[in-house]
DNA sequence: AGTCATGTTGACGA
DNA sequence: CTCGTCAACATGAC
């Protein structure tokens, strides 16, 4: 799920309820459900891994995590963190983080950090990367003030394309480097969204998961890296470290 | 069947 | 105070 282009996805599939009136919200979040019956759902936007339902002065912020679910005029036997109900359908939310944003939202979040907003600011990132020169690029890329909707999966991948080692210091990195760690955040987001899409995603992994180098046939390793201690999957022969 | 994981926060201790 | 570490949450794919 979690993703940053797996957000971007739902927010395409409920878009058929925007202007659309809450008819009953249940489910066993915390957040004030009642507060919601009666109120149209302006827009559905989505921050890097947020999914952002827009009413009048106050928005939800649905964040699935790990394991968080959605479905869609369908339900299932696990317990219904919130399900809102329209006259044309039902969004089933499970396993999320919610919380109520009041006021406008857009003063809660820089859209032009979110790699697949048409804000996205490469300038910007550039700008970040130069303030953090003794963080290694792995974390660099996990940071969500950064590169917003950038998980593990999209940080192997893109390591990987442009062959640069995990746990390379982003002082020592090349500009030039640089500048492909942004702009393949971005746009493997892109390839990811697609071939998400089309259900082909696993099967474009080149890295995340991958045993065997493809490229130089060597073994690929698996190995939690950075401050953030998560995976990574990489050829230390293919992949340099600076 | 057991293991692992597309994520984040907060508590705790050094 | 700050840093690092770890538990906690909860589900589905293999």
């Amino acid at each position: 799920m979690p993703e940053g282009p797996s957000i971007v996805i739902l927010k395409e599939e409920v878009q058929h309820f925007t202007n659309q009136k809450v008819i009953a919200a249940e489910g066993n979040s915390s957040i004030d459900k009642d507060r919601l019956v009666g109120q149209t759902v302006i827009a559905f936007k989505s921050w890097g891994k947020n999914f952002l339902i827009c009413f009048d002065g106050f928005s939800l912020r649905v964040h699935l995590m790990l394991f968080g679910t959605y479905l869609i005029n369908n339900r299932k036997e696990a317990q219904l963190r919130l399900g809102l109900q329209f006259n044309n359908g039902e969004l089933n939310l499970y396993t999320c983080q919610i919380d109520v944003v009041e006021g406008d939202i857009n003063n809660y979040y820089d859209w032009s950090a979110d790699v697949m907003n048409d804000n996205w600011n490469a300038e910007l990132a550039m700008k970040k990367l130069k303030e953090n020169p003794d963080v290694m690029v792995c974390d660099a890329l996990l940071d969500q003030e950064i590169f917003g909707g950038v998980g593990n999966i999209i940080k192997n991948e893109v390591l990987y394309r442009i062959f640069l080692h995990p746990e390379s210091k982003l002082e020592n990195i090349p500009k030039e480097k640089l500048e492909e760690v942004i702009s393949q955040a971005s746009a493997y987001a892109f390839d990811f969204l697609k071939w998400k899409k089309e259900n082909v995603l696993k099967q474009h992994w080149l890295a995340h998961t991958k045993k065997i180098c493809l490229r130089c046939d060597l073994p690929m390793h698996k190995e939690v890296t950075g401050k953030k201690r998560r995976n990574s999957y990489f050829c230390p022969n293919c992949q340099v470290l600076y």
